[in-house]
DNA sequence: CAAAAAAGCTACCAATCAGTATCTTTATTT
DNA sequence: AAATAAAGATACTGATTGGTAGCTTTTTTG
């Protein structure tokens, strides 16, 4: 076996027990949200101790964004790998149901929602703020574009717009309809999408 | 003097107080949310120690809990208030625009948006489940009525509405577009309405 | 198989924070 | 003005948690 092979080899393990943690992280983020999580939830879900979480990630502040930038990385991936012949509208669409549903597979939102500590943390994560730019200048693109083809209100500040569509991928309706109303996921994203480009009127 | 207006003297002075308090709270809470509170932030925001503030209220879920259902109580009344003679439609939108006005003052949200724990501690607090029940109670036939006039997608689960509706009170696009599209508060809440309502569609 | 190194873990800091015991000061009553 | 009561503050406790020092075990290398 080549110095090569056994490199990889080790560096595959690290890098599975590091998706691992970064799994853990995703979940128990989504259940907990930041300040009630603490490295040892994530070690113990890990099945390793704190000591060695450090070992991959120098802070919290660090783990969480990591995770957020997978995720982000995982929105980019999505949508570069879109039918390129779908139209601006249809890809939004498809990318907003594709946030609901990393949601409600137990994950956590795209944004911290409300708060605003963790959104200034995040701010300071250089890596984490290139991600966001580059995957809002391809959002903010496809809005304007589906306005100029007249299937978004054309009326509406494109802020406005890609702000609320954020805001939906962080939704809490999903998880009131998930946990008082027994919908099935499904239904939940068929409703969630409905709602967020048709409004409540229909 | 009497008796009577002392005992009210000191009523009134210990409600001004308390009053104080919440609003300290409400505001704190708005910003930093329940984890990042602490009791002394509260305390020092009104001038006051903390062992002073354990007189009015006995914990922190007690303290959080009073500002919540003050919060409630204020939207019942918004919607006691209001003209009778609006259509159910009109009151809903009404009364959406107020909490967002609130929030738009520094107040809190009507949700802990994300948090489960905040949600499951609020719960336990008899009262805050009673009024919540009430308001829900309200919106439900408000919800029901528009349905029934056209005014509301009658093909949407109620439930679906009623938990969108109670997200936009606490959707985060109000604090991005506050912060990062120096948007006017008149304006803010104007396209969230829209969007609300018509949703990006128009 | 022995030596070196890498990975992991136990046990520990230091800081933060909800909640309180006790002392001090102010106000009230007679 | 003396006695009493009430309100407030200082200074603490105990629990939690982010982060680490240093020992132990496993793995790698010659």
């Amino acid at each position: 076996m080549s110095i090569f092979s056994k490199i990889s080899f080790k560096d595959q393990a690290f890098k599975l027990r590091e998706s691992a943690i970064l799994d853990a992280t995703t979940s128990i983020l989504g259940d907990k949200g930041f300040d009630l999580m603490t490295m040892d939830d994530v070690a113990n879900a890990v099945g390793i101790s704190k000591p060695s979480l450090y070992k991959h990630f120098k802070s919290k502040e660090d783990l969480v964004g990591e995770a957020l930038i997978r995720l982000i990385d995982g929105a980019i991936d999505y949508l570069t790998q879109l039918d390129p012949g779908l139209g601006a509208l249809e890809k939004l669409s498809s990318l907003l149901e594709w946030a609901l549903r990393v949601r409600l597979q137990g994950g956590m939102p795209f944004l911290p929602s409300t708060s605003n500590s963790v959104r200034t943390m995040l701010m300071k994560n250089i890596s984490y703020v290139t991600r966001i730019l580059k995957l809002n200048g391809q959002l903010e693109k496809l809005v304007q574009a589906a306005q100029r083809a007249g299937n978004l209100d054309p009326k509406l500040p494109c802020d406005v717009i890609l702000f609320s569509y954020y805001s939906r991928t962080c939704d809490p309706a999903v998880e009131y309809l998930q946990k008082f109303s027994k919908m099935k996921d499904d239904d939940i994203v068929r409703y969630m999408l409905l709602v967020a480009f048709q409004g409540f009127h229909g």
